[in-house]
DNA sequence: GCAAAAGTGTTGTCTTTACACCCATGG
DNA sequence: CCATGGGTGTAAAGACAACACTTTTGC
């Protein structure tokens, strides 16, 4: 801890914010208006102002680009991306957040939240994979903090709850299943699905109330439960699961171990 | 993104280096020699230069602390702390960073690294429990970024190889096994660890030497693989890991290292 | 031979998967 | 009654904890 000269930097907060929209994931994106990236799609995000904490800062930027004042199902800070040169300005450090909510009302003309839009992130994702300084759907590097939300949100239902930070206050299983169908882009089973978060203690609680059908019978009513993790955590089917086979010998038809180190260990019992 | 005025703040780069040393997780912490906080320990650490990247900065920095210029054997970004009044300079925003190395050697004195030593975590974080503003063993507030640290290495370890960071270039899975024992504060069963870890595909190459031994048979040595997950992740035998209660689970904390050949464990049918 | 650490075999139990089947409602 | 989704039963296969047992070294 020498002492030496502290280096003033600008700091912003740039925010993904996911939703569920027309059955598809989609984030919230904001037409610049003003250089640099002037028409250019990006996240939106502003600065930080001097004596405001970089949650706070996040909160209300999300408030005015979507137009509305209540908190959001999640916000975490997801990670800071300050390589200089990623803004032209000069050193702008930017404390990325990530937010999860339910499908919000269109925004609303007058406000900020006029130039703002959602975007399937499907086809942002899919563009050409970070090769370098290539040309990029978002301004800035807002492409690869888009990116980087996306796969926290993906692996971090997985083993916490927040899945149902894309629902309505009560909401149906078949909902919550498609809040995972759409962020992995799966297909689960859904009994299979029922079963396993209705015993996942603390993750769903019954209201006792039932959904207006749409063809079927009605389905149970659920609220987030209080669990802060789901202890197994919930899989994501990926091809390729499985390592090495762990145990050769169902292979194995003469009764002999595959004994690399000379002899036959055990014996049968 | 209306056109604000930009917030000047300093930046700074904070590390959580973590090594295991005398059986036990330590990190490195330095006495501060200026104020404020002067004469308290800290987490490693200084500004980032003007037109340095905020890697490169930890990078720098853990090269200085640690008297060492090798890379360590695993560095990431953890989290931004920038809470206005966090530091009593004025708004100093933090990017920490979390480190994980083998053990290195003494700090040399005559360097920036005189003032630092390891310190075990455990006795630091059983602290009193974050009370909000209560006396801390650390300066600002590095214990809550020890803690982050920490936590974040202990789930880290589940799924992904960097374990192995902790190792010299090659090891023994027994060696593999205590940095997981250490990290977690828990004890394993060998066998199944062995098993576990030699048959997860690209987690482990085997070098085809055997160490040299200390009392028993000589074990294999490996090499970190290139697997960058661990498919069927390590599990950490946390108690309470069942949703439904069904049965007890054991709890087994009697410190005893299992193996004995002849010995008590193990009733013989 | 004996102790100690490495490593393998086996069993019981839990979890996941796949899918047959029943339930409840609207038309 | 029948279509449509909601929800349960069940069996095969995967994975893990527990632990008996064998292997390989040093003394």
């Amino acid at each position: 801890m020498t002492v030496e000269p502290p280096a003033p930097v600008v700091l912003a907060v740039d925010l993904v914010v996911l939703t569920l929209r027309d059955d598809a994931l989609c984030a919230l994106l904001v037409r610049r208006a003003y250089p640099p990236f002037a028409g250019e799609l990006a996240l939106p995000g502003g600065f930080v102002g001097l004596h405001e904490a970089l949650r706070d800062a996040a909160t209300r930027e999300l408030a005015e680009e979507t137009g509305v004042r209540r908190q959001p199902g999640h916000l975490e800070q997801l990670a800071t991306y300050g390589d200089p040169g990623r803004d032209p300005r000069g050193r702008v450090v930017s404390v990325a957040f990530l937010a999860l909510a339910p499908d919000l009302p269109d925004p609303v003309a007058g406000t900020d939240a006029a130039a703002s839009r959602w975007a399937p992130v499907g086809p942002l994702l899919a563009e050409a994979p970070l090769t370098g300084a290539q040309p990029s759907a978002l301004a800035f590097d807002h492409l690869e903090i888009l990116r980087d939300g996306v796969e926290r949100a993906r692996s971090k239902i997985e083993y916490s709850p927040v899945a149902t930070a894309f629902c309505p206050p009560e909401f149906t299983v078949a909902q919550l299943r498609r809040v995972y169908e759409l962020v992995w882009d799966t297909r689960l089973d859904p009994r299979n699905f029922h079963r396993k978060v209705t015993s996942s203690a603390g993750f769903l609680v019954p209201t006792g109330q039932t959904s207006r059908v749409d063809g079927g019978r009605p389905a149970e009513l659920f609220r987030p439960g209080l669990a802060p993790l789901l202890h197994p955590a919930m899989l994501r089917p990926t091809p390729a699961r499985h390592r090495t086979p762990q145990r050769q010998r169902w292979q194995r038809v003469d009764g002999r171990a595959p004994g690399r180190s000379g002899g036959e260990p055990g014996r049968p019992a």
